[in-house]
DNA sequence: ACTTGTCATGTTATTTTATATCATGTATGT
DNA sequence: ACATACATGATATAAAATAACATGACAAGT
């Protein structure tokens, strides 16, 4: 898929990715990033995670994990859950994708290698996902933890709401 | 049965917020909170309701629906799924309780009347939850949003990791 | 080459979470 | 007392996730 009818083309250059931007080259670039990673942590890239990594890729939206089940299998691998939540599980443990609890689903991340705590702007209307870095330590949140004497291991940060694209056409 | 092997003792003195505190005066006084708050917004509090608000508000953590409506056949109201997701539904909806993302499940408002914008703090130990107030807009997301021209209309926050008593604990 | 251990895949079955739908009941205002 | 809006109850099914077990690929050591 070359062109996403879902996105509208835009010319404007954008922090986060709700704006249209060379997609073909930013999936080849995040995908071999993913294998380089790989190769130096000693993981394993396989075809399926490797699959469905290019899948969240090129779709740049929350994907369920069955719609990702229902792609593997046209692409002529195994077709049951665990397949695919299974390759799900590495590229969210490895953190070359999220998951979007809001959602129950998954997003390739935005920000591969970066060490990062993601927190995600969902567009209630085209399901659009960009990731931002969350600086959960740092905002309110991190404040009431450190009062209330609590350790924060991990933070699930997630905004709903209206992207560019949709607020305009709202109009 | 009445009494789940993974619940906690439901003496007056668990933690809130991580705290102890007069556990039976703070139920009731949030159950009254609530019953006040329906009557002045033209609310119904219904005796499932109630009850479910009542069950959530005792056990002071996050609870599944199917718990929730095990709970309710033992209390001799409705043993469907739907009787307890349409209880939920009013609850969270009209911000007597949240739903917790992270754990499909469900947890009392700590702050009933307030208007506000929940940020949670999850024990992944004891799974005991406290609520804060986020400020989602005045943190680093916020700025990101502005930046994407992302309308935030709602967030989703949820920190995970050890309370104070797993954390002395854990020592 | 062979064996062993580790990790990945495939399949079956089941569990857990959540909704759609329709019938019935109950509270409230007129 | 009636209409009507909202709540509940029950049946059925959908959607999301995991358990358990068998098979396969592959690299490391002998």
């Amino acid at each position: 898929m070359t062109s996403d009818p879902q996105s509208p083309p835009s010319d404007h250059t954008s922090p986060v990715g709700f704006r249209a931007h060379d997609h073909d080259s930013c999936v080849e670039t995040a995908l071999a990033a993913a294998e380089a990673q790989c190769k130096e942590r000693g993981l394993r890239m396989t075809p399926v995670r490797r699959k469905v990594l290019e899948m969240l890729l090129q779709e740049h939206r929350a994907m369920g994990a069955y719609a990702i089940l229902d792609r593997l299998r046209e692409a002529g691998f195994g077709s049951q859950p665990p397949v695919a939540y299974r390759a799900l599980e590495f590229l969210v443990k490895n953190e070359f994708a999220h998951k979007i609890e809001r959602l129950n689903a998954f997003v390739a991340c935005s920000h591969p290698g970066a060490a990062h705590s993601p927190a995600f702007m969902i567009c209630r209307k085209c399901d659009a996902v960009a990731e931002a870095m969350a600086a959960t330590a740092k905002g309110g949140l991190g404040a009431a933890a450190r009062a209330a004497g609590f350790e924060i291991e991990r933070a699930v940060v997630e905004a709903e709401g209206l992207c560019p694209d949709c607020t305009e056409k709202a109009q």
